[in-house]
DNA sequence: TTTCCATTCATACTTTAGGATGATTTTGGA
DNA sequence: TCCAAAATCATCCTAAAGTATGAATGGAAA
């Protein structure tokens, strides 16, 4: 006995070579014609012409059929962009241009960083290991490039121009 | 004379209509061969059956050269859809239970939010009409209930739980 | 090698922020 | 009407932030 599994397998070998099979039968349909036509045209001698032309037409249809048949459909793909309401803010990329345009050297960076976290200068000094007045030196330079007056508006432009997150 | 665009628009014409000549050359052709063949077979009567061969063999070939050049090509659209992050997330909804938990008034709030905008105390003072003292009143009250010690403490807590933008 | 820039630190000074405390006035409900 | 919370303002003081200026160092580029 054959299993359901099997059976299947079968049947997807019968319709992948549908195609071949239907060439073939259409190919036995045509020959019989063909003799069939023969005969017929042994008889009457000046009809060549027409037979000829049918025999133009129908394989000239069958061609085309072929082709039609055969032919591998043109694979075209289209992306789509679609807007995905990306709930997690969780994805940060930093704005490197309008960073490069503001010139924020490293550890101006870190400090503004250190800031936005709501750091005072002292604990800023302690974290990176520098002395307080280093920070205030980073600091003003900050709010120079920032073109700011405080580290709230620094903190603010910076989170405004993605600089940091 | 013909302009440069009159000529650029019978160019069009022509190679519109490219693949109607092509196929009126092609039976041209074909016709000429037949007739030749013709005479030939005429005195070589045995050869019937290659001619009708050569002729079902010719005319499948057009059939199938005629369905590519001429038919609609099958296009099979893919569509991929590619997730694009949306910016960011305009609307912006209070937390009022975290609002409420801490007891928040609207005038601390009012303060919370333009210290949150960068602004001094005595700026936020003008802004509200009401003396510097009174904004740091309010600020130290602000520091109190979210349990921090800086205005730029408060501002991060703040906007981590979603009170201001 | 020289020059430029980032980083570091210091000193002195001014401004702003923040804490502590007390007081007055407004206002929305019980 | 009375009360509690909110809002207002003041004074005194300390801490932190911010400005200005100068300088040493080290690395990278010209």
């Amino acid at each position: 006995m054959l299993t359901a599994n099997e059976l299947r397998m079968k049947w997807h070998a019968i319709t992948r070579n549908r195609q071949n099979i239907l060439y073939g039968l259409s190919l036995a349909v045509l020959l019989f014609l063909l003799k069939w036509l023969e005969l017929r045209f042994l008889i009457i001698h000046h009809a060549m012409e027409i037979y000829i032309g049918m025999v133009a037409v129908i394989f000239t249809a069958l061609g085309v059929w072929l082709s039609l048949k055969l032919a591998r459909p043109k694979v075209q793909t289209v992306i789509v962009e679609k807007p995905v309401p990306v709930s997690a803010p969780a994805t940060f990329s930093m704005n490197t241009v309008e960073l490069d345009r503001l010139g924020l050297s490293g550890r101006e960076l870190e400090v503004l960083q250190l800031m936005a976290d709501g750091l005072s200068n002292q604990e800023i000094a302690g974290r990176l290991f520098v002395s307080l007045n280093t920070i205030k030196t980073h600091a003003s330079r900050v709010f120079e490039k920032l073109d700011v007056k405080r580290r709230t508006q620094a903190v603010e432009k910076a989170k405004r121009l993605s600089i940091i997150p």
